[in-house]
DNA sequence: GAATCAGCTTTGTAATACAAAGTGCTTTTA
DNA sequence: TAAAAGCACTTTGTATTACAAAGCTGATTC
């Protein structure tokens, strides 16, 4: 038997990259240093996360300089939106106590 | 700044412990095996999820014998019952998009 | 008396998680 | 112009966690 919880993405199974992906959920284009701020992270740890989401196609990278300053910016991609909105109709779910 | 997502209860930050409090959310007496088989876990890692958090005290164990069979069965606790229950409030804000 | 069941515990391996320090490049600031 | 600081990482090192599989204990059914 296939229980629910099987079909959480392992990806978002971690609460730094749930906070990433609702922060890219409700903003399109968030810099590093919000992300880092709005979710109190060191530079590292967000760092590898969003690497973990970006290596899953979850999320798109892109750099440019603001000024004269480099930026790094995160979107969620296409493919991520709906990968978590499914991740949340599971969990969801799960919640409801349906099996 | 403190996020929300450091007010997520880490005893439930993962789908396995997620799924077993969702279980005990609905029923109030789950044995064993009927937990192993809803979920679908190995013994070992039922026995090792359910442990941290019977240590967190969120779980309550009773060992009694049906018939002639040992029987273990789990309860959510007061406590943990109502730590879950904050939990799932913090999720839903976070999701939400509230920072 | 061998196999089975219940419920673990142990073992071993592998995958995270995280902070802190280091890196490379550029830009302010003293 | 040398030092400090910002950006966005990467590396390092340590510690925790996850998990399957095997072992184990005590009882039981064949």
């Amino acid at each position: 038997m296939k229980h629910l919880i099987h079909t959480l993405n392992k990806a978002f199974d971690h609460r730094v990259r749930l906070g990433v992906m609702a922060v890219l959920m409700a903003n399109d284009l968030v810099s590093f240093n919000d992300l880092k701020e709005a979710l109190d992270l060191t530079d590292g740890n967000l760092a590898s996360h969003v690497a973990a989401l970006e290596k899953a196609g979850y999320v798109t990278v892109s750099k440019q300089f603001v000024g004269k300053k480099p930026n790094t910016t995160y979107t969620a991609s296409t493919e991520g939106k709906q990968a978590f909105q499914e991740h949340l109709n599971a969990l969801e779910k799960l919640l409801k106590g349906e099996s």
